[in-house]
DNA sequence: AGTAAGTTAGTGATCGCTCACATACTTATT
DNA sequence: AATAAGTATGTGAGCGATCACTAACTTACT
């Protein structure tokens, strides 16, 4: 049936972030998009220039969904420990919601063909590390959070924690709840850390 | 120039590995190899049946070097700390020596198209993890390594640690040393951990 | 009636792979 | 030692499949 070009350029984006997931980046040819959306391949052109087009759209989308979520997670203002646990909370809904996020960022398409793809996952990685260590510091200053490790390192451990129980998951059998492996591990790493638990 | 089978072999991986870092492990086809090695294309299926048995030959030629690496690093037995220490700076430069390796595991080529290629990389990981527990469990044991958290997790903290450095020097600008930078952090987790400098 | 959305039927490029043939090297016979 | 026979490596041309993308035509909705 026919839609609404807004309504179908969702359906394809959408149609995107389903195919990643199950089929891998790299294989979401304009084609394999059209039968699953139930157009013919050409149809896609008449909503998206080219393939490149179509992934930035895609990385617009899941740049709203993260911006909202982080936004979301540090609404009600908490105690800087808490703030941490919710936008790590929240990364591991969004990527459990959208499970093609991982291996996107080390798909072909967004390496070597596409770069303002890249670029957008970049800057919103790069947003959340800010987020990250802005929180740590806050912790560190009112003594939740132990000085002896530079703010910045237990960014980039806390990253990495995420990064790997997401890849584990995303490439594995995916049979545990990524958002309670992910914050078991994090409330290990933090006690490690010498956070006082409130 | 002819060569022998086995040197066309051998530089045939070598081609492979060296064009999977400089343009990605799914843009290495079988004319790009080729050009690469200097004969035509159609030379490479005198050595390799398939593209993918060349891939499988790249494995098990990473395959060993990983295994020598983990052998070496473990050769002069040493408290295991420092056992653990040589392991994961073995990985570290195995990465730098190899820097296709991280992007490798998240290829179409091993993820979707071959089944076999992922299996040997996933022997390899599950092998270092199993190296990594036995080196932190006597490490508990003698009272080097503090009990308060599972080995297994520790393990998986360390791995991640591994992993997110690795794909940062990688994916980024590989403007740091990964071995220094690699064991600069794993210290500071160490250090969490309760390990008793000796 | 006019236009937005979709179809049919293509294009050229690139992919892995094959085949008939040519040339370099090895081995056996004289 | 010379050479014929056999094998291993490489070439050039091309096949069928698939890719992103386009143009001309058609249908549905306002």
């Amino acid at each position: 049936m026919r839609k609404s070009a807004s309504l179908r350029k969702a359906q394809i984006v959408a149609t995107i972030l389903d195919l990643a997931d199950r089929i891998g980046p790299d294989r979401v040819t304009t084609g394999a998009v059209a039968a699953e959306v139930g157009v013919t391949q050409a149809a896609i052109f008449r909503h998206f220039p080219t393939k490149a087009e179509m992934w930035v759209a895609v990385a617009d989308h899941v740049a709203v969904l993260l911006t909202a979520a982080w936004a979301a997670a540090l609404e009600w203002s908490k105690p800087p420990v808490e703030r941490l646990k919710a936008l790590i909370g929240a990364q591991l809904d969004q990527i459990t919601a959208n499970p093609a996020m991982p291996m996107l960022l080390f798909s072909r398409e967004l390496n070597v063909e596409n770069a303002a793809l890249r670029d957008a996952f970049r800057d919103r990685l790069v947003t959340l590390h800010g987020l990250l260590i802005h929180e740590i510091t806050q912790g560190q200053q009112n003594g939740t959070i132990g000085s002896d490790v530079a703010a910045g390192d237990i960014a980039v451990l806390l990253t990495s924690l995420v990064q790997g129980v997401a890849i584990r998951w995303a490439l594995g059998a995916r049979d545990f709840v990524l958002h309670d492996e992910g914050m078991r591990l994090l409330a290990v790493q933090l006690r490690l850390l010498g956070v006082r638990e409130g």
